[in-house]
DNA sequence: TTGAAAGCGCTAACAC
DNA sequence: GTGTTAGCGCTTTCAA
């Protein structure tokens, strides 16, 4: 029934005794066809083994039908660093090598995924996901960006000018980044405020006064969620607290330089991190300084992700509605499809204080 | 700088005063382009902002350059089934409502999609999700087809004839699932032999004898460890066994059944199921029948997924390699890409048997 | 080394 | 309701 080559629509229009705009017809506006035409042609087409070129399709009509989502190579990093961490902390434990481990995956950025990936399937678009390593340059994200109706990116993975270079063609959101003049969409969470309940939290409930923060600030959130934190404090009148602490030399040297800072007399009460991944980190190094959570020190994070709630103890966080972010990016984009230039828009997702143990609650 | 539309070849060109020709080739061929009217042409394009457009691209060369993975509404389903088995079971509990829910994801599929992503980024393609529901019929998956030069699927998402249409256009390898003569490549993992070492321990460690098998065996998977099931307690002497259980009347009812089963004096001894999700919602039945696993009698899964290792107790199971199955996945398509109709191949993982302490080992 | 030109498969005016 | 036809932006012979 078949010739040798891929069926086209014009193979589909002669065999169904039509023209090819016929044949577009029946499949972009079938009630314009007459139902018999329409019957013909759609007979032709299973017969044949049609299966529409996308490429001539997006060439043609300016659209792809898909939207972007950059993963950078958050994946890979993220084993590497959190391998680095010698975080076999957590109450689960190290199964054998093989076995999946939840300090790994999912992650923060896999739950905003996920979300993006839901909310396509839903708004009717296909997700291309593109991933880049640090070896592979702006030709990926690039790539990715010419290939969809509107790209979204994580904050620090792409650089600004690709980005406005990109934005100048299909609309772009920042994922989890506050507003800047970039022309870009921005959707985030409410990093400061949250970090501030927490604090708040800290200080009122537990009657913590002297807390340090742990992790870099070099992200426009962490920078937010330092923020909240100081300014909590300073609403506390505990205006002068320790400087942020943070080690670029790596995991393990600053695992080492927590492990001794946690060893001396004038330890804080309480750690607050950055993120769930610097809790873990640190719940690691109190660990190993042979103390103990949250009997010695309270540690708190942020993100809630799984391998917080996992860990030993589960870890008082900051939950982030992850999948609702992811959701929202994609609405942003679509309803930006088209308008590249389009007045930027900003999207602020609330925060959840999540309180378990690690706090000194005695809650799960 | 700038006109209004976004600029494409010509543009390109006629600002660095060259062919359309050349433009191409300095980003295709570069070492085919003279130093000099390379620099400017790459000149020309950045100062334009030019992202070029894959859809042409795939036109004219007949290659997307991306690898599609059509996942179906697993995602969505999966989180109906769950909820729907109330599976509050598992010993981290359940956080408030908009908590990552670890029996929710990331689940089997999740992780062989994550080794996906993972081989794509490092063969240089883009990864092309589709996801559809069952009310969206064959067009996303035919969509998605269209798009890229290789598609995967899960099995039993996309109907035989559907499948086989695209399979005469680009490669297609079907997840998990015994090689079977379709035309389609295929990548499984032994489901059997892990199933028979599994069911050898319950039998020879633990000297159990009433086995119950529990699950649906609609799958080729599922009826591969059924058969490694039945096969092993054959060879024991324990013919016998009983028929495998499983309710189609929906999670609910199944749960009924199964509690009123094992609240009888002649319960089984253990059960080994087709799953992890089926092991974690029996567990979740012993629980309300009153008993206590692995006191009682033993549970077993199938999977090693994250939610079986932070059940309670935690499930002995059978890990299957995920991420490899989704890398080698890739694998084979990148390997027949342009070769729809090549000599299918198939590939078979082998498994690991996942001593945890359901099976009333002392392990973790 | 570069340019001219012929498509790639489809969509959407526009004409009939 | 259906057919004709002009592109969409890029790749790639083939000539120059």
């Amino acid at each position: 029934v078949s010739a040798d080559k891929t069926p086209t629509v014009y193979d589909v229009a002669s065999r169904a005794g039509v023209s090819i705009a016929t044949v577009s017809f029946t499949f972009r506006r079938p009630e314009r066809v007459r139902p018999a035409t329409r019957a013909a042609v759609l007979a032709a087409a299973s017969e044949l083994g049609y299966v529409p070129n996308a490429s001539a399709r997006g060439l043609a009509d300016g659209r792809t039908g898909a939207l972007g989502l950059y993963a950078y190579d958050f994946l890979l990093d993220a084993a590497e660093n959190v391998n680095g961490a010698g975080a076999t902390n957590g109450g689960a434990g190290g199964d054998a090598a093989d076995d999946i481990d939840a300090a790994t995956f999912p992650l923060y950025v896999d739950e905003v995924q996920r979300g993006v990936e839901l909310q396509c399937w839903q708004r009717g678009y296909a997700l291309m996901l593109g991933g880049g390593s640090r070896t592979s340059g702006d030709t990926v994200v690039t790539d990715i960006a010419g290939r969809v109706d509107g790209l979204a990116v994580f904050p620090q993975t792409v650089p600004p000018d690709v980005l406005d270079r990109i934005a100048g063609r299909i609309p772009v959101v920042e994922v989890s980044h506050a507003p800047r003049d970039d022309g870009l969409h921005h959707v985030t969470v409410d990093n400061a405020g949250g970090m501030r309940e927490l604090t708040r939290h800290l200080i009122r409930e537990h009657g913590l006064r002297d807390l340090l923060f742990v992790g870099a600030v070099d992200s426009a959130d962490a920078a937010a969620r330092h923020r909240g934190f100081r300014a909590e404090l300073r609403a506390a009148g505990l205006g002068r607290a320790r400087p942020a602490f943070a080690h670029e030399e790596g995991a393990r040297a600053q695992a080492r330089a927590l492990i001794e800072l946690l060893s001396r007399s004038d330890r804080p009460e309480g750690v607050v991190c950055a993120t769930d991944l610097d809790a873990i980190a640190v719940l690691d190094a109190v660990a190993q300084a042979g103390l103990k959570v949250p009997r010695d020190l309270a540690v708190t994070g942020f993100d809630g992700i799984l391998a917080g709630r996992i860990a030993n103890p589960p870890l008082t966080t900051v939950r982030q509605p992850m999948e609702q972010l992811g959701r929202a990016v994609v609405d942003v984009l679509v309803e930006h499809v088209g308008r590249p230039r389009a007045e930027p828009v900003s999207i602020q997702l609330p925060v959840r204080l999540l309180i378990r143990r690690s706090c000194g609650c005695s809650g799960r």
